[in-house]
DNA sequence: CTCAAAACATGACAAAAGTCATTTCTTAAT
DNA sequence: ATTAAGAAATGACTTTTGTCATGTTTTGAG
């Protein structure tokens, strides 16, 4: 646990539904809040519990994953700096339908459901702000539904290569030049998130290798040549 | 169009987020409201358009699709009396990403947006209403994706029947018995709510028959025995 | 540095689902 | 009531994807 976060000066806050706050309510969010380290592969909630607040991702990469009813995983969404943890499920006033599980080593700060309420009574603005995320992440689910409905898996490995990069390396975190479109997810989680087997990830990826679409280092991979890719993904824009 | 439909006698709007207005209020939707009948098929706004309202059904069935960018319909939800239309657009301030067509004969109101954002205003509790509603469909919209996801289509369509017969015959509109626990949707429609060909959706058909899960008649399937439909779902519950 | 565990890779095969062609049945319009 | 258009049904065949078995590489703990 770190005490010494201070939200007055933190850089991702301004960037959040937690933007324009007073200081008085700013102090109070020092004070209240929780802030916690979880280490790459720890999971920060899981499904079927229920909410008691929400959690903030002040550094690091989150997924949000469910279980089918065979115990088999499917990825939901990711979550980046900045982005809210849950709030789904609190606002709903339902069990989380998914786990939280961290894919690198992550900062995420908790704040009690009471602390978060009087805030967003007190601001309707945060209110309308995380309105608006949810209805973003319903729109992107429907297309993800349709997606995994209609297109073949090489299409969809293809769609979430791209989504993926431009998830990691597009605005968020430009990091150095090597690190940079490198996405180091297992061939288990690509497989989990563009619904397919991990057999059919992995031949798919030595396909896309062939045709020079991307390079493979180790469990890294890179993208080469991201027309190529949306060509393959059948993404007309 | 029609000009008689009194909101204050309205009964759908006591089940919706409009329930609990000042007089003055429902007075002010009498007037501004514009109710119109729409027939079998016919199509309330289009994917892409920008909302301009809300639309609220007062009676029918409606079916929210998106197209594949290869034009394949997707069956994204349905909605039923009482339902709202278009919230989801309108609240995150974007294009329609899907289309709403009618199943059946049915009447929808419009509430243009200057009107109903007078309401969100006035009363906070129908924004609370409305964030409520709008999780609900996302945690329905990432248990789809993880169904279409790890799901075989026969499994898919099992379940599939088995939450039209619940929405259809289950809660709302209880009709006479012959009526009763016979969906007509066509076979294409099936098809594209469980995201596979029109063809595979008649051969599972005439397997469930054979398994004296449903029995067809014409375009009618009937259900007859629920349980065994969730044995093939592989619904644990 | 070493070694075991985990992740990755590949082949062979089986199962699932899609496509195309054709026939039969319904439905709705004349 | 008749009939043409649209749905539904069925068969044959192909393609896609999953599964199982097995070998190879990578990674991280000690």
């Amino acid at each position: 646990m770190l005490q010494d976060l201070d939200c007055g000066k933190c850089f991702v806050r301004s960037s959040t539904c937690f933007s324009d706050l007073m200081p008085d309510d700013i102090g109070e969010l020092v004070e209240k809040k929780i802030s916690t380290v979880y280490k790459k592969g720890q999971t920060i909630f899981y499904e079927g519990m229920m909410p008691t607040g929400i959690y903030c991702l002040h550094s690091g990469k989150i997924k949000i994953s469910k279980r089918g009813n065979d115990g088999k995983e499917q990825i939901v969404r990711f979550v980046l700096e900045g982005g809210l943890l849950g709030i789904r499920s609190l606002m709903g006033g339902r069990k989380y339908s998914a786990s939280a599980t961290t894919l690198e080593e992550s900062v995420v700060c908790y704040i009690d459901q009471k602390t978060f309420f009087k805030l967003t009574t007190k601001y309707p603005h945060i209110s309308q702000c995380v309105m608006t995320l949810i209805c973003a992440l319903l729109e992107e689910a429907e297309a993800k539904m349709t997606s995994l409905a209609q297109k073949p898996v090489r299409e969809r490995l293809a769609e979430g290569l791209l989504i993926l990069d431009e998830l990691f390396n597009g605005e968020g975190g430009c990091k150095a030049d090597e690190e940079k479109h490198a996405l180091s997810l297992s061939r288990e989680d690509l497989a989990n998130l563009v619904g397919t087997a991990t057999e059919t990830v992995i031949r798919l990826l030595s396909d896309f290798k062939d045709e020079k679409f991307i390079e493979i280092e180790g469990r890294k991979v890179i993208l080469l040549d991201k027309e190529g890719l949306k060509k393959a993904a059948h993404n007309l824009p």
